[in-house]
Order: structure tokens, then C-alpha cells, then sequence
DNA sequence: GTGCGGCTGTTACAGTGTATCACCTCGAAT
DNA sequence: ATTCGAGGTGATACACTGTAACAGCCGCAC
């Protein structure tokens, strides 16, 4: 079950900026990575944000008093962190969010992104899978990767909006 | 029915110019549209290549010999190519390819890109629009638009490969 | 003609991403 | 301890993608 559309709460997926850190700490550790200072920096800044960062907003975060970070670092460890599944990057937006999921590795995603409040879901979908699964081998195509983004109005937003009207 | 993967043949999608041409003279007559030759030639430089085109690709082919298109026109042209459905815009390349379908609107569409071949193929799924369908409704969330773009190997390319290796 | 709207040309600029090289650090090998 | 190599970071420069703003043009309605 995955939580959608809460967008201000504190069971909003953005909120929780300690998973994605603990799980980036144990899957580092395990795989021999290192987690270093800036990307562990570009994670934090990435998962406590609860919209999409650019990546020089990213660097413009991370800059500041003595200090300053490169776009081209930020994308650095981006790519690292995208590679092994901790954060996402939205085609669609040039953006990048924190991954929500434990998964890791690139099973089928959904992202689900709203145009009224800029939060982005992500979700999985076995329906939309198997469908595509079947769709593409029909076409004979073998897929190795894929991206899925919709665009449109996520379920708080529009019971805000219906909540106003009443 | 869609064709598939013949990436060199006559009955390749991207090898007949001439449909999407002369869709979008019909369409634009029918709209009260104005198909005019910067639109008219930004849609045959993509209708005849046979690979995703980007902006300043298209610009540049456009140009030489005492005449200069700046991307900025290419680029009104492909807003204008796309809302009416005769382009399409591929996030993940950022290039566009030509309509090869009737559909105009935007229905749902998959699109198929080979990373051996660069060709991108486009077709339709009910499988999974019924499936992203009902995950969406799960999730509360109205879509208004949505790209869905696989990469991978197409069949000719795999085929072709076997064939070598055999 | 005059005005209006839509299209194009042009320049400038913002945003996104990559190439390259130098330096640093840390661990392994000797 | 020294050397060496690999991976990470800093810094500069640059290529690619996309938009803003303004001016000129053309066709059409009045």
C-alpha cells in the first residue's frame, strides 16, 4: 500500500526524510559504497524538500557562508544516488525526488505528479505492468527501462478544492 | 494495428512522410489553421528522418544557403506541431519525432525506443490504459496528461543480431 | 487606408547537463 | 613509511535546451 496525497502532514511520504537516510546508510555499507559528505548533503536536501529540486537548486541549498557546491558535484552525486535507486529524476520536470519505495532497484514505477500543489507521488502498479508486459512483447520490443509520469490533480488537492466550493 | 520495428524497410512508420503531411493539410484546413512553410517544412525535416530530431537539429537543417532558422521559430513550430497531435515530444530525449497514428488527440500513447537503432515507435495499449486507469482511480488522483516511454531493443535489432550470431 | 491579429526574425538570456583537468584522500602494495 | 592507484570533489569552460521580449511582416476585416 503506498500513501498518497498528503501533502502537509506528517505522513506525507516527503516527511520522512530519516528513511531514505537509514536506508541509504544500510544499502552503502552493504554494497561497499561510500556514502560520502556531499551525497549524503544532496540526499538530505533532496528528502526534505516536499517538492521536486532542480539539481542547482540543489547546489544553491547546499552553497552558502564560505561554501559552495557546483552544479556539475550535485550532479555527481545525483547520478550516484539515482544508480542505486535512492532518489528519482522526473523527465518531465528536470527534477529530482527522493525515492518513497524500498525497492531500489528499477521495478516499474508511477509517478504521480500534481499540478496544483507540485507534490509527486510514486506508486507501483502489477495492472499497469502486465499490461505493458504483454503489450511490448507483442510488439516485440524488450524493454530495459521505462518511464512513467502523470500529470493531473492528486486527491487532496481536489477534496480541498470540493471543500472550499461547499 | 501498428507496425513495428521495421526500421529500414519502406514499411517503416517514419519512412512515409507523406501521411503525416497530408493529415495535417487536412487538419489545418479543417481547424482554419495556418499550415504555413516554416510549419510546413519543420514537419517534413522530422516526417523524414528517421530518428528523434532535436530543435536545433531541425534548425539547423532548415538553414544554410543564405537563409537562417533560428531555434526559437523551430521551437513555435513544434508547439504548434504537438498541440495539434502531428508531432510528438519524447521527455526522455528531448526530441521529437512525427505523429504516426490518426489519433490527433491525446490518447493514450506508448512510446518505443531502441537504444540499438534510435528508432521510436509508437502504438497504443488498452491493456494498460485500463490498468493505469484504475490504479489512478485508486490512488485519487485525476490525470490530465501522461508520458509512457520504454527503452530497450526493438525486434529488428534483436532479430538482426540473432541472425548474426547464428 | 487603418487597425488588428497571427506568424516570423532577431537578440538576449535562463536553465540543464557534460567534458576536462587538477587536487585530495584513503587504502593497498611494497 | 613511501609509493601508487582509484575514486571523489572543485573548478572552469562549454554544449545543449528552452523562453522572454521586441520588432517587422502579411493578410484580413472594417
Amino acid at each position: 500500500m503506498h500513501e498518497h496525497a498528503a501533502h502537509a502532514g506528517d505522513d506525507c511520504r516527503a516527511a520522512r526524510p530519516g528513511d531514505v537516510l537509514a536506508r541509504a546508510e544500510r544499502l552503502c555499507s552493504e554494497r561497499h559504497l561510500q556514502f560520502t559528505r556531499l551525497r549524503r548533503e544532496v540526499l538530505e536536501t533532496v528528502a526534505a524538500e516536499g517538492r521536486p529540486l532542480g539539481a542547482y537548486d540543489i547546489a544553491e541549498r547546499l552553497s552558502g557562508a564560505g561554501r559552495r557546491v557546483a552544479a556539475v558535484s550535485v550532479y555527481r552525486a545525483l547520478d550516484f544516488l539515482t544508480e542505486h535507486g535512492l532518489v528519482h529524476r522526473i523527465a518531465s520536470r528536470n527534477a529530482f525526488v527522493p525515492c518513497a519505495h524500498e525497492h531500489a532497484a528499477r521495478e516499474g514505477l508511477v509517478f504521480l505528479i500534481c499540478r496544483s500543489c507540485g507534490i509527486i507521488d510514486e506508486t507501483t502498479s502489477p495492472e499497469v505492468e502486465d499490461g505493458l508486459e504483454r503489450t511490448l512483447a507483442r510488439a516485440g520490443f524488450r524493454p530495459e527501462s521505462r518511464i512513467l509520469e502523470v500529470e493531473g490533480e492528486c486527491g487532496a488537492c481536489a477534496g480541498q478544492k470540493a471543500g472550499t466550493t461547499v
